[in-house]
DNA sequence: CCGGTTTTGTTGGTTTTTCAACAGATGAAT
DNA sequence: ATTCATCTGTTGAAAAACCAACAAAACCGG
């Protein structure tokens, strides 16, 4: 991809996450970004349609780099290990105010429907990669329930201001997926 | 000026400042230049003719920003003051290893001689300030004596790994520069 | 000294960004 | 309700940066 893109896009939206830092979304105006990303005004036009399209790709590069930090340093297994799980609470943790913020943000598509389909997609993939013989509606409504009760449980961490430790976080998290026998276990 | 003109000129400069920290100036090309900046090669030609040129741009901006380092923050007194003097040293010190290879570059119009010719250049300003009554040639004179000895001894300085602390430097240089009775003496 | 590799500057055509100007929408204060 | 200011989204022309390709120069290693 072109040099200037790249890096313009990256300048947008660095500026946005920053600007998402400081104050409501919706006082935060085009002007703001392109302001802060030392960019034209135009040029966040040319590659977002309007705020909401920006915040949208905000969250799915979020998501991205979320996931890639989490697989790429100490690879050891497959989806669903305790280990994997502790990295990814402490990840979000660390960028704990730009994730509250986009949890909390209700009017558009949100981050939590993101980070839903995300984790139900790695959870349809590793059933698929397990083999194991269930029909596929069995599949998706496991899925679905597995992914939801872990995104509600990081949303109610979130919202009573974290609660409990990442690690106990983590534990308890775990039993209830090992209660519901998410395959195959991996205590790793 | 241009954003893209100004931006893409501070990291290609930005870029030869990191360089120049890590291995011999003679031994940088310029697409190390640009590859270090993220921009392309013809973008450099097209605002520096070559590396030399570009060292001198880079050297002119690392002086105007120590000159404006040094007056904006507390701007109590006009040039020759002995804090004032102090305050640029230790901002020479901060950016001590980037200076250090400026001063030792041979090749080029040297780091030394803008270095010397703004301290020069500071020195005749204040002396047509104070309107004291020697001729041209003495003032000249004067100011290159005053210059060269104040470059040479932070050269010095810099060449013995910096023997003595910042302060101790000051004190000593200023006494110097007291009984040479450069006018008027502020010892604020 | 030679042959291969790298670096240098330069070119031309394409893409992106910039900037200024626009009209319409939104919002707040009088 | 009306003004005033700001924000939005779009436009067109100009400037800048991009990239790939080039010949010439400089730089090794055998």
């Amino acid at each position: 991809m072109d040099r200037r893109i790249k890096k313009n896009q990256a300048a947008i939206m660095n500026a946005l996450m920053q600007l998402i830092a400081e104050k409501e979304f919706e006082k935060i105006t085009i002007n703001d970004i392109a302001e802060r990303a030392d960019v034209n005004r135009g040029t966040v036009y040319s590659h977002y349609s309007d705020k909401y399209d920006l915040l949208d790709k905000c969250i799915e590069a979020q998501l991205t780099h979320l996931m890639e930090s989490c697989y790429s340093p100490d690879a050891t297994g497959t989806f669903p290990t305790k280990t994997l799980l502790l990295h990814t609470i402490k990840e979000i943790k660390q960028n704990a105010p730009l994730y509250k913020t986009l949890l909390s943000i209700k009017d558009v598509s949100s981050f939590r429907i993101h980070l839903n389909s995300m984790i139900n997609k790695q959870i349809m993939e590793q059933m698929d990669e397990t083999n194991v013989s269930i029909d596929d509606l069995s599949k998706s409504i496991f899925a679905q329930f597995m992914s939801s009760a872990i995104v509600g449980v990081i949303e109610w961490w979130f919202n009573q201001s974290m609660p409990c430790s990442t690690e106990e976080l983590t534990d308890r998290l775990w039993s209830l997926l090992e209660m519901n026998q998410l395959i195959p276990l991996k205590t790793s």
